[in-house]
DNA sequence: ATAGGATTCAAACGAACGTTTGATTTAGTT
DNA sequence: AACTAAATCAAACGTTCGTTTGAATCCTAT
């Protein structure tokens, strides 16, 4: 429709359309979700035909994978390239909590300040993602993530060492799911309304607070010894005697 | 087309259609999310004819809110209460960060034990809403949060007076996101797999393991002073040397 | 018994969806 | 220049969606 059609840059020109349709796809599957975001306001957002998302990639579901898996790969990757890292200079002893926690952080902002490759928008889609119920979706991020949990719990069951290993599940159950939330920067309650708007949207800002927060809990006390487990029993043993289903 | 149609027990039989739609509705946008759930699917799950909905509630969205509304409504003000009755126990001193968060997770608890009256559906539903980007139900959750949210942040603000409100903000936002992900149980990643499937089912169990992980969060030491803020830091400042975007 | 409002029903509405088709254009090889 | 495979295109496919309609039915109050 329009003249540039074909830009001879020095080197790499294979396939303008499917990078279009991806980063059209991963902006707009961002802002709607996977389901109320439609094939026909992708590709007109791209520029290019309807047919083709079904011609390159193969349907919508093939889709939405190819738009996480461009990023992601290389981020996970990254992830377990800097905890071996700090496994190898941390010699036989094991490393710190807070670095393992760094190693899983510092991709992720990385990537978050990265705009010309995405940013913020692929976060803040990958945040919505973990909470999508799609089935697809769901067994799509386990093959992806499977050997970086599995890798990053061995770190942390060595740097805890006294910590249960289920209750270290728990707890990294716990940091996905602050994580995801605040990648995913939804924030359905109006806690983020009184930040200036430079910090709401600050995804470096976003991570560093979130991590000292999510160091203390994984070092905690366990719930048995724990002032909140003791709160939490005696409001539920009164719970137990009173009536079950008042009103 | 069955047979029991009216059903005559001793008072209350004001729209049983309504409850109907309400009970599938509940469950089926729990599985599915709300774009993906049909009004078709769910007036055949409540066995109702398909244009009772629009009837009773007018429209999709106002039955998704109907949803929300039935059970958030009585929970958030058991949750005023209880954090009231604490204020008034503690006299003048403020009611300490453990007690705090008990009252916002005992009628958490209560509705998840509380199987006739909706339950874990009800609670995984609601972790879900957090995460979904449709404005209406953004707002919505804003407006029924709003005065419960300030009520809390103040009774945390009394209980940490060192800690600087945009940081307590924060890690209020940082509480909601666990809760949220973790009641939604969607769980995208294995890590539940490995429990056993009473644990994983339990809602109880898990609140009673957040608890004590959120409080520690909770009174962790500012970002600045943080082992794993330091953490960042340093790996950061590698990567600010580093190629911006190598590759 | 009967009038009248509340509810249920089968049927259809127009719109939007993901996907497919077959012709047409583009780019690369011989 | 002729051939071929890859890519793009307009158009249509069949399905499903939320919503509306108008008649049939139920319940209640007179």
């Amino acid at each position: 429709m329009d003249g540039n059609v074909t830009r001879m840059i020095d080197r790499e020109v294979p396939v303008a359309t499917k990078d279009r349709i991806l980063d059209a796809a991963e902006s707009l599957f961002m802002e709607h979700g996977f389901e109320a975001t439609s094939l026909r306001s992708i590709t007109a957002a791209a520029g290019v035909n309807l047919a083709a998302v079904n011609y390159h990639f193969g349907s919508k579901e093939e889709l939405f994978q190819a738009v996480l898996t461009r990023r992601l790969d290389p981020m996970n990757q990254e992830r377990l390239d800097l905890l071996s890292a700090l496994e190898r200079a941390a010699a036989p002893r094991p490393v710190a909590c807070e670095q393992i926690l760094s190693a899983m952080f510092v991709p992720a902002l990385k990537l978050a300040r990265d705009r010309e490759r995405g940013g913020k928008d692929f976060l803040r889609l990958l945040g919505r993602a973990y909470a999508d119920p799609a089935p697809f979706i769901r067994q799509f991020l386990s093959g992806q993530y499977a050997v970086m949990i599995a890798r990053f719990k061995a770190a942390f069951a060595h740097a805890l060492p006294e910590l249960p290993p289920k209750e270290l599940s728990w707890r990294l159950h716990f940091i996905m799911g602050a994580l995801s939330y605040t990648l995913a920067g939804t924030d359905a309650l109006k806690l983020i309304a009184e930040l200036t708007p430079a910090e709401s949207g600050n995804d470096e800002l976003l991570l560093r607070r979130l991590a000292p927060f999510l160091l203390a809990g994984l070092q905690s006390p366990l719930p048995e010894t724990s002032a909140a487990g003791r709160a939490l029993d005696g409001e539920l043993k009164q719970l137990r005697c009173s009536a079950p289903a008042s009103r």
